[in-house]
DNA sequence: GACTAATTGAGACCGAGTATCATCTGCTGC
DNA sequence: GCAGCAGATGATACTCGGTCTCAATTAGTC
């Protein structure tokens, strides 16, 4: 299902800027910034607000969408993602995005909280690496 | 050690602004902003300027006396902390931040390597949640 | 105490994100 | 198909975090 479907079925308004800045964003390969979007969507030739973009992101982070997650350089850039709880694996060479779900990390709340003491009701796990087409021996020698 | 000692030992220069930035760093109980650090140095009396302020928060991260942290509201802030590879849980009533050292997560890096086709080699973990002393029922009662 | 390189502070600057408000446009009910 | 309205848009001003510049200052060394 894309993006602007998504939207739909969430009850939001399909409006002509949500609908072709859905577009674009299924067509993001990796992490983007909203001046990206921005950016990218000027280049196809579509006026829109700045302001609209941030509010249709905060929109799209809202319905599980997308995604925000902090660059290691502390910028805000977003992933496009599946439903559900996961977390992101990012490399930093192409950009490319692998969605972990949870049962992969193997990370044990309950035993984090008995040993902390706290509760926990949010985590945020972010890797940055290299993927394996960008650790191949063909891209190794570009 | 405190943190004045801290960089002394790294061979940084010891001026005034940073002894005393750094001794506000030092009683810091929870996760705090730049702009908190200024506020508090400036309420003190200490004339430092908001460029030294980042500058020296800055250096402090470099040498590992202090880690950024990425708030869920998106803030950034810093938390005072050990040496050594670990993560931190942070206490959304007190602020209030204990640190978790690696082995206490119980992430799986090789697995994770091995199931993502990711050659990690960064990663952050930040946990969000209400510490013992907050969920005791004394603290419930206000 | 003098010298020098690093640091400082003031202020200009930049970019991300938000607020405001008049205008516009999807949706709904007829 | 159309009118009405709530919600969305875009332009713009604004705030705020963070960086850059540069002249003045200062820590450490000789």
């Amino acid at each position: 299902m894309n993006v602007a479907d998504r939207l739909d079925q969430a009850g939001a308004r399909l409006t002509e800027p949500r609908r072709r800045l859905g577009a674009l964003v299924d067509r993001q390969a990796g992490p983007f910034t909203a001046s990206d979007l921005l950016e990218s969507a000027r280049r196809e030739g579509l006026r829109v607000g700045r302001a609209t973009v941030f509010r249709t992101l905060a929109l799209l982070d809202e319905q599980g969408v997308v995604e925000r997650v902090d660059l290691p350089s502390g910028e805000h850039a977003y992933v496009a993602c599946a439903r559900g709880h996961h977390h992101h694996a990012i490399c930093v060479d192409c950009g490319r995005v692998a969605d972990l779900p949870e049962i992969e990390i193997g990370l044990d709340l309950v035993d984090l909280e008995r040993r902390s003491g706290f509760e926990i009701d949010a985590h945020r796990i972010e890797l940055f690496g290299r993927c394996a087409a960008c650790r191949s021996p063909s891209a190794r020698a570009q």
